[in-house]
DNA sequence: CGAGTCCTTGAAAGGTCTCAAGTCACGTGG
DNA sequence: CCACGTGACTTGAGACCTTTCAAGGACTCG
């Protein structure tokens, strides 16, 4: 995991606040004046990381507080009443989560971490009393959320019209473009997930996945080392990924 | 499509107010009281009704306003850049669209009438002022899009995981809760959409669909007559529809 | 009443899954 | 620092489910 997010050289002290968080303009503090920000800021628990595989919040807690992930990633799991688990998201730096819980009051998924991760955490009530006053922040919030719900319906799309190739394809490319939305590389990126938790997430097994991966290789279209994937071909991969059935 | 919403048998004036609608349990105006219902009645704008067919947005339009539906159904087309067109929900009485597009701006569906169908619309801006005012209001907006998103998120499972009769015992007993929740039969219903939509929504072919209504007629757990669907056995549904692969 | 669409049913093809075995990477403990 | 063990990953072969292609029949709407 190469931390070149630049705000890691700032004393530890100033790294705290939005205001010199070099992701606040992904996050929720976008668009807000600075005065805004540290009222925002006042109402943001830091805590310490959350290391590989702990858990942020689990299935059926009482909903509390809403999440931004500062460093690392996670994923969001649900699971059944028959026990089935699936994974409905992978979150980077910059992510909002727990939103989904809002009309239940009840966490809605298993959040864990995939690396060690950072995160900052904001009481929903807070939030939402400080969105009365502040309609820029209003209106992020239901921007997140909208957004959101176009990711969803995006992952419908995938789910229920493309083949496996196209699965691997498209979710390598959306990995892409999230990554450079955050500064880091487009084109070679480390997978903190593993196969099992790809293939979950896509609706296909650990085994199509790998040779999906193996298939992409072979085709120049992609370099696979372990975790780590280089992208070599986008317009080839592009293109499968938008090719209709 | 029957109407036993028994408001219809109301006045045509005051039929068309919130405090009057006897959807507003189900609708935006839940938990306001008479005051605030008024205000929001006051931003609310009827329409004529939409005949079956017949375009309530079109995906690509800029965002103006959200819709709730009043009486019919709707579906909600995305097209991909590559012409599939997915259908990414049907939507019922009391149910409020368009909330997707306030990240954007943007129009993310083509919402058609699936049969003559009458709307409340409401501009965006209007609402959202009104909400910064309105705490209740305000929440139940964020509500209504949390739920949005734990439904797709139980799309999501769906899709990933369930087979095709799986797939359509969770859809026709999810329809049934719906329209047992709206005062019409749990048991027996119309479809308002046809074997093909159905097939879109769910990822399968119309073909399939129809083998597995055919299926599920002969081992007695529903009785299919064209559009009309009677479930008989429910219980044997619901364990369908939760069996593990 | 007729045209067109929707729905149903059958048979063959194809893609993904399952099961199985072997390889590889990584963390632990000696 | 290396050996070892465990879990993750890869690869193969056969089975299964859904799709595709095709055709006949039913329903709907002008």
């Amino acid at each position: 995991m190469t931390a070149k997010i630049s705000v890691n050289n700032l004393p530890t002290k100033d790294r705290q606040h939005c205001c010199n968080c070099n992701l606040n303009s992904l996050c929720m503090a976008v668009s807000l004046d600075t005065r805004e920000m540290s009222k925002l800021d006042e109402i943001i628990a830091r805590g310490k990381p959350l290391s590989k595989g702990h858990q942020l919040t689990v299935q059926g807690d009482p909903f509390k507080c809403v999440f931004a992930i500062k460093t690392g990633s996670v994923k969001t799991v649900t699971t059944s009443c028959n026990g089935d688990a699936q994974i409905t998201g992978f979150y980077f730096p910059g992510d909002l989560i727990g939103l989904n819980a809002i009309d239940s009051g009840i966490c809605q998924d298993t959040v864990s971490a995939l690396e060690t991760t950072t995160v900052c955490q904001i009481q929903f009530e807070q939030l939402d009393d400080l969105s009365a006053q502040m309609p820029k922040l209003r209106r992020q919030i239901l921007k997140t959320m909208s957004k959101d719900l176009c990711n969803e319906q995006h992952m419908l799309q995938l789910l229920a019209n493309k083949n496996a190739d196209q699965r691997i394809a498209t979710f390598l490319l959306r990995l892409s473009n999230r990554f450079k939305a955050r500064g880091f590389s487009e084109s070679r990126f480390r997978l903190s997930m593993s196969r099992n938790e790809i293939g979950n997430y896509l609706g296909i097994t650990v085994e199509t996945v790998s040779r999906v991966l193996t298939r992409l290789q072979k085709n120049g279209y992609i370099k696979v080392e372990n975790k780590e994937i280089d992208l070599i071909n986008f317009k080839a991969l592009l293109q499968l990924s938008q090719e209709s059935e």
